[in-house]
DNA sequence: GCGACAG
DNA sequence: ATCTTGTCGC
């Protein structure tokens, strides 16, 4: 298919001036996790959006939406491939959060805005980018120790946070995404963290997302 | 010119 | 992202 990714890029331009980093939520009551998978080759996109009490983390609503792809995976457009089916899953939730944290970059991104701020603009709500590998920005490196996190960089500019997640993991790249500031994105990733790598909002719209037979059992019990 | 490159 | 069982390492 024929895409003009310059078109694209100058409306990341244009809209990256409306992100909010600063902290503009109260304590959220729900937090959701965002994700998407693929189906059928790719043709099919299957987004998942998992709804969590706070502070008790327990999954209560979870919503899937599949659509046909749209665009093929270009790195630094995810956006425009995952948030016609992420809005899909949105628009069908019974609680909507307060909170989302969503898979991929926030302005850790080369036009300072990746899919969660595209995400959380769209909906007009506080979103964190979670991302499990590195698309823009320098770190040094994350000493072994869980817990341990070092600032993501654009010479000067911190964009977001390394985070030593789970031992012998690879690190999390986690940067704000809407009406988020830096500390806060730590800090609300830090909160979500259960023993595994991923915050549990994320893991489980990620299990749902990738359609793990392990994750149909508990999600079945929440319906 | 060459490599890097969220999912 | 996805195709996929056992297997190496802490």
């Amino acid at each position: 298919m024929a895409i003009d990714t310059s078109e694209l890029r100058q409306q990341q331009l244009e809209k990256s001036r409306q992100v909010v980093l600063t902290d503009d939520f109260a304590t959220p009551r729900l937090i959701a996790g965002a994700d998407v998978g693929f189906e059928q080759q790719g043709t099919v996109t299957r987004a998942a959006i998992a709804i969590m009490t706070w502070p008790e983390l327990e999954l209560i609503e979870y919503q899937i939406a599949r659509i046909p792809t749209l665009l093929p995976y270009i790195p630094g457009l995810l956006s425009f491939r995952e948030c016609p089916a992420l809005y899909e899953a949105w628009q069908l939730l019974q609680h909507k959060p307060q909170l989302v944290l969503v898979d991929g970059q926030g302005i850790a991104h080369p036009r300072y805005f990746g899919v969660a701020c595209h995400f959380g603009l769209l909906v007009d709500i506080p979103t964190i980018g979670v991302a499990k590998s590195r698309l823009f920005g320098t770190h040094s490196e994350i000493e072994q120790q869980p817990g341990s996190y070092q600032p993501l960089m654009d010479k000067t500019q911190q964009l977001g946070w390394v985070l030593r997640s789970k031992k012998r993991c690879n690190p999390l790249y986690i940067s704000p995404g809407h009406k988020v500031s830096l500390a806060s994105s730590l800090w609300w990733v830090e909160q979500c963290l259960k023993g595994y790598r991923l915050p549990e909002p994320t893991r489980m719209a990620d299990g749902i997302a990738s359609n793990r037979t392990k994750f149909k059992r508990m999600i079945n019990k929440s319906r």
